[in-house]
RNA sequence: CGCGGGGUGGAGCAGUCCGGUAGCUCGUCAGGCUCAUAACCUGAAGGUCACAGGUUCAAAUCCUGUCCCCGCAACCA
């Protein structure tokens, strides 16, 4: 039987800077995602890259006197090492300037145009010069001088120019009859509600070329025309899969079954993408998960506010599977967030250090002094024993209804409800004093705790894939032992096994040992 | 009348759809334990659930209105 499939992207990121904080929590986040399914016996194809054309691209790079092509050479190896530095288990990272790219793009843009839904007329609008863009009227203001000015400042024209159209006036009743039909194609609920709203209100046929400017994907048979930058960016989905190469050994991914993304392109993603698609006779994507943004003590990320946070930074301040947790556990998935020095710290030593790590460390050291280093035999078991092993057992359906609805919070917050439940069943069992008066029951209670601890540590490898490792190594679990399909009773310590010597697993975080991040 | 989200103990949040003793995490205070990473366990204090009306035997929860905060407002991604 062949493992069923799923295809999982991010938003490709625009490097016309370096990453920031909010680059690294997307990435992590679907990581996370993608980390579950495989564990949970899934093929997963999970794909991230940046997109490397459009406007700002370009004007950033004239701002600093390069080639928009040497700047997304710059930036595009940052992104890589942080998706890298995080320890992102990506198939594939696509950049939108390869040349297979451009072949699908132009692929995509054949078949739209063969389904009759290009046109091409005239685009008008405030265009400034300098910006090479154009700006909404109420984005401009007319000043003293009498000259209109876009919002970067500088003096805006009334210009029209030739442009592609798409008709995706003619898309408006196919698109709420398949949001219809597939109630779960937007998530969350609230950003579905808002696509809904803003489709039913009438869609307009949507500009896909430019002429203004030269840093884009050639509109095919029309070299004076760039094709818009999402046209494009949107396309990578399926680049990154083989098309226009139907045959591709990648292409049996195709649709994608999650597209994760910020909620501030939830149109694009939810609204164009899939009329480019139904247009081009392509299946459409699964679900499009929209993220919250995380803003720094409730601030938003801006360079002029100076709180833009290096996410390398805050990797090596904290470590990667600490920030890791942090973010997802932290942060409802789908909403927005704040992280902060203080919440990280306290993250890491609540529930890392003390709830967890010490779990681990004081059971485990126990077993190390009083069994010989030797996993005690499970004995007898009491009824508190049982509603332990039962509660981590259950864990693993909490954690797929959770994480099918893309809530890695919850799922956290189940396993977490575990560790604490075991903290309290460690101390009221309290082996300790057993070791004298019933070391049966002493290994009882400690074989249960290790128990537990196993099945947290693999629910934990997609939030924590290092961290969770190492306590699986305490706990001599094998490879072969580390997914899904061994956490209950089936996949359960054995008696006897011998275990290394404990170490703690997560450490502590005490002020000024460390760099503070940010 | 642009759209959306939100206003719940010191902080951050859940609960609001399907009215019925206001819950969680952190912090604070007190106690316990000593296996453990100054960790763990137990208990306590602390809230007129933004405001004003209304419906109801009963409203954080439903209805009406008001105030405040935060995003977005389409061709910049």
């Amino acid at each position: 039987m062949t493992a069923p499939k799923f295809y999982i992207t991010t938003a490709i990121s625009y490097p016309n800077g370096p990453p920031h904080v909010g680059h690294a929590y997307e990435d992590l986040a679907t990581d996370a995602i993608a980390r579950f399914m495989r564990l949970d016996g899934y093929d997963v194809y999970f794909l991230t890259g940046t997109d490397e054309h459009g406007i700002k691209m370009k004007q950033t790079a004239t701002r600093e006197g390069l080639e928009p092509r040497a700047l997304a050479d710059r930036n595009t190896p940052l992104f890589k090492k942080m998706v890298a530095a995080l320890g992102c288990s990506n198939d594939d990272f696509i950049r939108t300037t390869e040349e297979r790219h451009h072949r699908a793009s132009q692929e995509i843009w054949r078949r739209i145009a063969a389904a009759g839904d290009i046109y091409k007329d005239v685009y008008a609008g405030w265009y400034s010069v300098r910006d090479e863009a154009y700006y909404g009227e109420s984005e401009t203001e007319v000043r003293a001088d009498g000259v209109r000015y876009g919002p970067q400042g500088t003096p805006v024209d009334w210009v029209e120019e030739e442009s592609y159209f798409f008709r995706l006036s003619a898309y408006q009743d196919r698109l709420l009859a398949h949001y219809d039909a597939h109630p779960g194609f937007i998530g969350p609920e609230e950003r579905r509600n808002e696509v809904m709203s803003f489709v039913k209100g009438g869609l307009r046929d949507l500009s896909i070329s430019r002429t203004t400017f030269d840093w884009g994907i050639r509109v095919p048979d029309d070299d004076k025309h760039l094709m818009y930058v999402w046209v494009d960016a949107l396309t990578n989905y399926i680049t990154g899969v083989g098309f226009p190469d139907e045959k591709a050994p990648l292409w049996r991914y195709w649709p994608a079954d999650l597209h994760v993304i910020g909620k501030d392109i939830v149109r694009f993603h939810a609204v164009y993408w899939p009329a480019f698609l139904m247009s081009a006779g392509i299946a459409l994507p699964q679900r499009v998960f929209a993220h919250g943004f995380v803003f720094n003590r409730g601030e938003k990320m801006s360079k002029s506010v100076g709180n833009v946070v290096d996410p390398f930074n805050l990797i090596a301040a904290y470590g990667r599977d600490q920030v890791r947790y942090f973010f997802l556990r932290e942060v409802p998935f789908g909403q927005d967030g704040n992280y902060s020095h203080e919440a990280i710290v306290q993250r890491i030593n609540a529930d890392l250090a003390n709830d967890l790590g010490n779990l681990a460390q004081r059971s485990l050291s126990m077993i190390a002094r009083n069994c010989g280093g030797v996993l005690p035999e499970e004995g007898t078991l009491a009824d508190a024993d049982r509603r332990m092993m039962a509660a981590a057992d259950g864990l693993i359906d909490l954690c797929r209804a959770a994480m099918k609805q893309q809530q890695i919070h919850q799922a956290l917050n189940a396993v977490w409800a575990v560790v604490a439940d075991a903290n309290r069943y460690f101390a009221a069992a309290a082996p300790w004093e057993l070791r004298r008066s019933d070391p049966k029951r002493m290994g009882t209670v400690l074989y249960v705790t290790a128990e537990v601890l196993r099945q947290v540590a693999i629910l934990a490898l997609p939030a924590m894939p290092g961290a969770a490792a190492r306590l699986l190594d305490l706990l001599a679990v094998d490879e072969s032992g580390r997914n899904f399909a061994a956490l209950g009773a089936g996949g359960c310590l054995k008696p006897g096994t011998q275990l290394p010597p404990p170490e703690p697993v997560f450490p502590r975080y005490v002020e000024g040992e460390e760099q503070k991040a940010g």
